[in-house]
DNA sequence: GCGACAG
DNA sequence: ATCTTGTCGC
């Protein structure tokens, strides 16, 4: 057989992954992910080192959204800065807007952010039509090519990049940061505001900035390598709950849920996401992300013409 | 059968 | 995720 064949799409194939398939059955997206985190590597191999990436000082969102400074800065250095991050490491931030007109017909603006050095050095987005619905344990196959997409429109090289969403924290350990990591090929980590699955060592509540836990794998994941033990104490440590942002005196803010997604330890992934936090509860390359994902949609006209 | 679930 | 103003607290 030559030339097209109905419903096979090339590409789609080489990442079957992403097929925003409504024809494929759970079952068979469920397989699909196995695979995928077969593939997937949670440890530290070229990892980076979070003190290599560390934010300090937040970007200040209210005097212009960070598209402002959208695409390379020509010639333009940020005042008195004379230290060289030329060479320091990218870190992409990825997050989504979603769209939802009258006609049901979803679209998801997604946004990607480069930092290096601290410094926003670019910020890319784009729209693309969902398909499916959202069904937990299988968001990438919603979200993960409109955040291709807007990899894809990001001129700079990702050397880490953060998802909104989990990574290894997932029943079948291939959460969105794990389907982009392993298909790009570069160190993610998923950073999530919910817990999908797993138990903390630790109750969550209350905890002081800075406080960490492990997540173990529960009965609800199924772990690639580690026999299930009875006791609970060695299980799979699949991420960590960490408290990245409190107020001294009430302590009401909800803890982030960190995972590897590809390339990364649990360990050097709280890490990093730590050292990726400025003033705020979310780190900073998805804090950019989530506001230029919003600045993006606010920039469509509802009624235009879509395809 | 019941529960439980990222964005 | 999204629909949404003010508001309580540091």
């Amino acid at each position: 057989m030559s030339g097209e064949v109905p419903g096979v799409d090339p590409d789609a194939v080489a990442r079957p992954e992403f097929l925003p398939d409504p024809a494929l059955s759970r079952a068979e997206m469920e397989s699909l992910q196995r695979e995928l985190a077969a593939t997937a590597t949670f440890a530290d191999a070229h990892a980076l080192d979070p003190a290599a990436v560390a934010i300090d000082e937040p970007a200040d969102l209210t005097d212009g959204p960070p598209d402002a400074r959208q695409g390379s800065l020509p010639g333009t250095h940020a005042e008195g800065d004379d230290t060289d991050d030329c060479d320091a490491p990218v870190v992409v931030g990825v997050d989504q807007a979603f769209l939802t007109p009258d006609d049901g017909e979803d679209e998801a603006v997604s946004a990607a952010v480069a930092i290096r050095g601290g410094d926003v050095i670019e910020c890319a987005s784009a729209v693309t039509p969902l398909r499916v619905p959202y069904v937990p344990g299988l968001l990438a196959f919603r979200e993960g090519e409109p955040m291709l997409a807007a990899l894809d429109a990001l001129d700079a090289d990702p050397d880490l990049l953060v998802c909104d969403g989990s990574g290894r924290i997932h029943f079948r350990e291939a959460g969105i940061a794990t389907h982009v990591g392993v298909l790009l090929d570069v160190p993610s980590v998923g950073v999530a505001k919910n817990l999908l699955c797993g138990e903390p060592d630790e109750p969550t509540d209350e905890r002081p900035e800075g406080w960490r836990t492990p997540v173990r794998a529960d009965g609800s994941v199924e772990t690639a390598g580690t026999r299930s033990t009875a006791d609970a104490d060695d299980a799979t440590v699949i991420g960590h709950a960490f408290q990245s942002r409190q107020y001294p005196n009430s302590r009401r803010v909800n803890p982030l849920y960190v995972s590897p997604g590809h390339r990364v330890s649990a360990e050097t992934a709280v890490g990093l996401v730590d050292a990726l936090c400025a003033r705020y509860k979310l780190p900073e390359p998805t804090r950019l992300a989530d506001a230029h994902a919003d600045d993006a949609k606010r920039g469509i006209d509802p009624k235009r013409e879509r395809d």
